[in-house]
DNA sequence: GCCGGTCTACTCGGATACCGGATGTCCGAGTTGTGTAGG
DNA sequence: CCTACACAACTCGGACATCCGGTATCCGAGTAGACCGGC
């Protein structure tokens, strides 16, 4: 799992509590956890191209959210970080070798009880990830940090 | 997700249509299916290691199943192959930076809301593994390919 | 014929290279606000 | 004083290095069977 999906997700709550009015650089979120800002440009953009932010250039630029919080599920960002295929690709190695039980055909992949198996479980896994929106993770963090929205504001206000 | 996930899970439902009483090496296995022997006696080395399989040396040696299909879950492989830690391991970006809300403790971890949701998902996940085992995968693969195991047992035979 | 020893072939097991993708960094295109000169 | 223009600073966006884990390979330790010589 990449390190970024951390980053985006953080950032996102981090921008939900900075308030919609003012874009904020990739540079002031990666100084708020000390990450490298370039590189977590990076993923934003990919949450822009995503349509989760959206990006404005110049001064004064920067990402806000694209839409409120409760629209955007852990799998939204997780796709858009990760790339939307799946974690098990299966290779069909029953088509390759002596064991090759007749020729390749299109389509043979969900013929193969192994590879249906494993998607069962990611599918799982996605609709967990779908299931969850930020808002929740965002209500959940201010609980255990009340102050926390307030402490951000106010350092982006400080730069 | 590992490429050898895969060569396991071939591996051991072809160690079961092998049959119990004689070990078939990895050199065997691989050529079965064409793939790099040296690497999925790598593969299979963990899952002798984690229990799954035995290993024995030397002449008419090789690997066979430690335990009944049935008692094998896709979990258990996944684990034995990929390692036992969890896919999204949360770097705990909270505590570094401006942002940090409190000085860093042990056990912080588990207050994070976005790593309590991406386990979440991750637990799903791997409850859908576990519930699915070695057996039912051999039952589906024979129902699609009846002579699946005696053609396995002839090139066996015949090597 | 039977037995013991040696020898070979075959196996796993771990140590060793190689490579692609995630990670990290840099510079250019574009925009916004500002300062300034002119009317 | 107001306006238009040039400038400078700041931003995203994508192109360019770097590092690490999965991929692939090789060689050594050990064992089981086979072969041979002796009894």
């Amino acid at each position: 799992m990449s390190e970024g999906v951390e980053w985006a997700l953080h950032s996102c709550v981090n921008l939900a509590w900075s308030g919609p009015d003012r874009a904020v650089s990739a540079a002031r979120l990666a100084a708020w956890h000390d990450l490298p800002a370039a590189y977590l440009n990076k993923q934003l953009q990919a949450l822009a191209r995503a349509g989760i932010l959206t990006s404005s250039p110049g001064p004064r630029g920067g990402f806000r959210l694209a839409r409120p919080l409760a629209a955007v599920s852990l799998m939204d960002v997780v796709a858009a970080v990760e790339g939307p295929e799946e974690a098990f690709r299966c290779a069909e190695i029953r088509r390759r070798g002596p064991g090759a039980d007749g020729p390749t055909a299109e389509g043979a992949a969900a013929d193969c009880a192994i590879a249906h198996a494993m998607s069962r479980a990611e599918l799982a896994w996605r609709k967990a990830l779908a299931a969850q929106n930020l808002d929740e993770i965002r209500q959940q963090a201010e609980r255990q940090a009340p102050e926390a929205p307030q402490r951000l504001r106010a350092w982006l206000a400080a730069q």
